[in-house]
RNA sequence: GCGCCCGUAGCUCAGUCGGAUAGAGCAUCAGAUUCCUAAUCUGGGGGCCACAGGUUCGAAUCCUGUCGGGCGCACCA
């Protein structure tokens, strides 16, 4: 079975993976190599299994700079205890110089402060790579489609659509600076009775524009103002020919005119929130492609679906439930507790025929796959998992899918929700919200909560500018650090890597706490979780503002220091190296780093 | 009735493929500060990680069950 692209209008650019070893990876390859020389000493068994070795930074700093359970891992393989294990391997990384100190502790834990001087080199590390400093070798040029936001065609988005599209376009950012190849896609329902309303609605607003008098809109119909300048636009393209004929005649054309002015609509919302899709994939092409047939008659070929009546659903009473025979795809077989069906009832392909079909199109350009979905589509994961399943199983390709929910967003004012009704059209826009609050604020706020919790979002809470607010606290962070960097210019003094040996124990904690980035960046993408990032630069943030607190009670910790240019100079370097990784970081999440509030 | 997600401090939430004494902000309490590196600072108290079992050197984290909350549950999208 072979699938063609239905409008694929652009492939991704690829993204140059940049593999540099962060200071956590170079340890963690020290660790490695002491392991091996102890297996060629015969204190390990040769090919003890390493995987659930980890060398990290420990919860509490005052245990060091890393820490390893190695011992506590291998212990068992090498017929020992954990301690005397460790023992011996703290004898050889002893002799690393990097190595300032190993230690053993608690039931085997080892314990390593590293040397100043490899985190003076981390801190160069950073200056030498700049925005590329954090970025990760680990997708390996793995291309991941990651789609997102796929509201509707029916009019501008609105609040609800808003926590997807931002997790979904951070998360394929996120994806991206770790090394995967990233497309971003849009999936365009324009098949569905949706778009047959938008039509008739649309329809109603052209007879409007050509003087007819609509009054109320009906019931049923779309009664958003946005479709008034559709309307007017088809009355002068078209004139009044469509204006007293039969449905029929006009529909098709008037659907496609509105669904296009609706998509319209939508791609100026997402610009608005900085989003850019590389794919606007087509329902309706797809299904005039045949793909939907075509899927059908594979899985039918290998009794993945065949025809057969729905129990009634339980647990619900349905006055005009009766049984039907449709093509039922077996998606029992692969977990989901009923099969379900890929038709409707008239010969149409219900959603999920269609989006099975989407599914194994996405498929066959890309490794891996990543749907982001509102909760209320919980119910409909195990049977599109199903089909991924089967297709790509079946085709000889298995792909990683993974389906994220992302939760509703209570909009709150002041402490008081915010009255949503889809049926009076008095919904909140997105560009509403963006234009009250601005865009940085909306990204921010809606990555500051792992996406499956429900959450608040408050007009007055989110543009306070006060520490309490996330994205305010890290964006000060890094304006100050460039007022800092201006204002050491004023005076003649720039940051200079020439003495940063002059950099103190409160300095290196700043760059320890730094250099968790690439580290932060790689365990995000690895869990599809965008978020890590935004709390990682909030505590960089904090780290940062208590260092520039102390200078309030002792001038010797200011950055600018009058008469001792090489130390300015050092701690410049260090401010601007700071504010590289805020930069990196929030350039993921698609936040603006703001040199100045 | 079934499925999915969630349950961590008074509140809002983090918690690294299982790791050491479970963290942050708000609120509260006690101090500092009115200087300019504006849009505070330092510290304290506060926990049965919903509950009960299990897995193992070790569980907030994994498994099972119970309770509580959210979302969904014929061919809609």
């Amino acid at each position: 079975m072979r699938f063609r692209a239905v409008r694929l209008t652009a492939l991704p650019m690829s993204t140059s993976t940049h593999p540099n070893r962060t200071i956590h990876a170079a340890f963690a390859e020290k660790v490695d190599a002491v392991l091996s020389a102890l297996e060629l000493e015969g204190a390990l068994p040769p090919g003890s299994p390493r995987g659930n070795v980890a060398v990290e930074p420990p919860r509490d700093a005052s245990h060091g700079d890393l820490a390893t359970n190695a011992a506590m891992v291998l212990a068992k393989q090498a017929r020992t205890n954990p301690r005397e294990l460790a023992a011996k391997i703290v004898e050889k990384l002893e002799a690393d110089p990097d190595v300032e100190s190993a230690e053993i502790a608690g039931p085997g834990f080892i314990n390593m402060r590293l040397s100043d001087a490899s985190w003076r080199a981390e801190l160069a590390a950073i200056a030498a790579l700049g925005a590329d400093y954090g970025k990760s070798a680990l997708g390996n040029g793995v291309t991941v489609n990651v789609e997102y936001v796929s509201a509707n065609p029916t009019g501008p988005m609105h609040m609800g659509h808003c926590r997807g599209a931002v997790v979904g376009d951070a998360l394929a950012s996120l994806l991206e600076f770790a090394g995967h190849k990233v497309i971003r896609e849009y999936y365009v329902n324009d098949a569905g009775s949706q778009v047959d309303t938008l039509a008739r609605s649309a329809h109603l607003r052209y007879r409007e524009a050509l003087g007819d008098t609509i009054g109320t809109i009906p019931e049923g119909l779309y009664p958003g103002d946005y479709l008034v300048p559709v309307g007017v636009a088809l009355a002068k393209e078209l004139g009044d020919r469509f204006k007293d004929v039969p449905e029929e005649e006009w529909l098709p054309i008037f659907r496609a005119h509105a669904v296009e002015a609706m998509l319209d609509l939508i791609r100026e919302d997402l610009a608005l929130l900085g989003i850019q899709h590389d794919v606007f994939a087509s329902e309706a092409a797809l299904q005039a492609a045949g793909k939907p047939a075509e899927a059908e008659a594979w899985l039918r070929q290998h009794d993945l679906v065949y025809d057969g009546i729905l129990e009634a659903p339980k647990g619900k009473t349905l006055d005009d439930w009766e049984p039907v025979e449709l093509p039922l795809f077996r998606s029992t077989r692969f977990g989901d507790d009923q099969d379900r069906p890929i038709k409707k009832s008239d010969g149409k392909w219900t959603y999920f025929g269609a989006d099975l079909a989407y599914h194994f199109q996405k498929a066959e350009n890309a490794d891996a796959l990543i749907d982001i979905w509102g909760a209320d589509h919980s119910g409909t994961v195990k049977r599109i998992k199903a089909a991924v399943a089967a297709l790509t199983e079946g085709a000889g390709r298995a792909i990683a899918f993974d389906v994220k929910l992302v939760q509703m967003v209570q909009l709150m004012r002041a402490g008081e929700p915010v009255k949503m009704s889809k049926r009076s059209g008095s919904f909140v826009t997105l560009a509403d919200v963006v234009e009250e609050v601005g865009k940085d604020v909306v990204r921010f706020t809606m990555l500051t909560r792992k996406p499956e919790a429900q959450m608040e979002f408050d007009f007055a809470k989110v543009v306070e500018a006060s520490k309490d607010n996330p994205v305010f606290y890290v964006q000060y962070a890094h304006a100050r650090i460039h007022s800092t960097l201006r204002k050491g210019a004023a005076e003649g003094f720039s940051p200079s890597d020439e003495h940063i040996g002059l950099l103190g124990a409160e300095e290196l904690d700043l760059v320890k706490q730094a250099a968790q980035f690439p580290r932060i960046v790689e365990a995000a993408a690895l869990a599809r979780e965008p978020h890590r990032l935004a709390f990682f630069l909030y505590e960089l943030a904090g780290a940062f503002h208590a260092y520039w607190n102390m200078g309030n009670d002792n001038p010797g910790k200011r950055f600018i220091i009058a008469d001792n240019p090489e130390l300015s100079g050092a701690r410049l370097f260090l401010a601007s190296q700071i504010g590289q990784v805020i930069r990196n970081g929030l350039a993921i999440l698609g936040v603006e780093a703001v040199e100045e509030m």
